[in-house]
DNA sequence: ACAGTAATGTGAAATATTTCACATTACTGT
DNA sequence: ACAGTAATGTGAAATATTTCACATTACTGT
């Protein structure tokens, strides 16, 4: 099994919508009720799920509630999984923040910050300071790290949560890390993302 | 030429590497610098750079200043970009208060929200009324924009941009917006991004 | 001056991903 | 009861992306 990254997001992808749709009432969907709202093909979708065998009804599409347990099964989502995150500047707080992770079992279990005037161990999630990160990753056994602190600390910190256990990582800093093989890094530089928009849409010059 | 959004990103990344690079004094580089610097292969970067003419010297790797002024052409870099945002929520605040985008040519030139509690005429930049969106992004020119609104109003809003001029945008409401085939838009959905993580640092079962 | 070599640049091969084509199947309607 | 059909599921083909292999070239060192 391959499971590259693009797969498994459109599997998450799949299940968000499954979730919106089963808000609305709807039990029933085809793959091109999904390929529809994600903007792919119904072939890439039905694809996608015989590459992890996760099967419909021949003529009669896919029972709602079967599929969405079958992707959450999948994807893991039936268990909880708490993370930490280092840095609790704009993003990391933007992170912290934000309510919709808690309903799709992601709990932010706290915040890190060397800086005396961010920690708080009253908020909730409390911003510890970042001494005490090790410790706390041991003990709470936390597999899953958020990396929101500049680019200049952030390799020192991801050597710091390898060492205390972490697995993976989604790393908001500009810079690429190093790290073990086996261990999962995310990058996400928004930036990128907003200089890549800004790319395709300047007028083409003689590209073909 | 197909200019994939992979390859774009790459060669941004590229760039942001010899721009630090740069800055420590160095003056030349060669594919497997580049590599080793992104954790990828230097077959892969010159290919890259190949598909684009982009162009070192045998033997002697890539003049640091000549490949970043290339790269700089090639991306777009000569020119300033401004871009507003939608919503000055967690997220959008998080994007104004980077200080990161300014020295990359990037202007947030305002954000726009509906609740009156956020708007702030006095701000830098400011956060106006959601009523001022259309014609300020036509009287100033705006092509790029970011959608931070919750996901139950963000197509509309895109429709809203659309119509006022925009070009394409970065969208982190974790929906599938509709648009025109020659729009572009460009998702990130967070919390998939973490759940990504998740997924592939959780102990596998009997995948091969 | 020139041999050795360490780099680029790029077709071709290999691999990964997406799309096509169609056999299979179970529902629907009469 | 059964014909028609609208859907799935999946090998095979097509396409896209990455890696290989190596000819070319210009620098380096003597
Ligand atoms: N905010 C954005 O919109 C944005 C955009 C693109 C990239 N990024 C990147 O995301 C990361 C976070 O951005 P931000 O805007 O939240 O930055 P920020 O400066 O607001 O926050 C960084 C936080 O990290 C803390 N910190 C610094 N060194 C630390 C250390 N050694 N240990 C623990 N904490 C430390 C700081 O005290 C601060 O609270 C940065 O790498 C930034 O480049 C952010
Ligand atoms: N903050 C995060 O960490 C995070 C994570 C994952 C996804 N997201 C997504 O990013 C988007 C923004 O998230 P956020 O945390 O900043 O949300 P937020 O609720 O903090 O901010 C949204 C802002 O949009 C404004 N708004 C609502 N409707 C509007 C309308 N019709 N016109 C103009 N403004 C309007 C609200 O007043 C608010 O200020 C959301 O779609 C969210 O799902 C955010």
């Amino acid at each position: 099994m391959k499971s590259a990254k693009q797969i498994i997001l459109r599997l998450f992808q799949y299940r968000e919508f499954l979730m919106r749709a089963k808000s609305i009432g709807i039990k029933n969907v085809y793959s091109d009720t999904l390929a529809e709202a994600l903007g792919s093909t119904a072939t890439q979708v039905r694809k996608d799920f015989s590459l992890f065998g996760i099967t419909g009804n021949k003529r009669a599409g896919y029972k709602l509630d079967d599929l969405l347990s079958q992707l959450s099964e999948l994807l893991g989502k039936n268990q909880k999984q708490k993370i930490i995150i280092a840095g609790a500047g704009n993003l990391g707080k933007a992170l912290m923040q934000y309510d919709g992770f808690k309903k799709e079992g992601i709990e932010i279990v706290a915040l890190f910050d060397n800086d005396p005037v961010k920690v708080n161990i009253e908020s909730s999630p409390p911003i510890l300071p970042i001494e005490r990160l090790f410790e706390f990753i041991g003990k709470n056994k936390i597999n899953l790290g958020v990396i929101a602190v500049p680019y200049f600390a952030a390799q020192q910190m991801l050597d710091l949560m390898i060492l205390a256990g972490i697995k993976g990582v989604l790393n908001f800093a500009p810079i690429s890390l190093k790290s073990p093989k086996d261990f999962f890094i995310n990058d996400i530089n928004l930036r990128l993302e907003l200089e890549t928009v800004a790319y395709f849409i300047k007028p083409l010059k003689q590209e073909d």
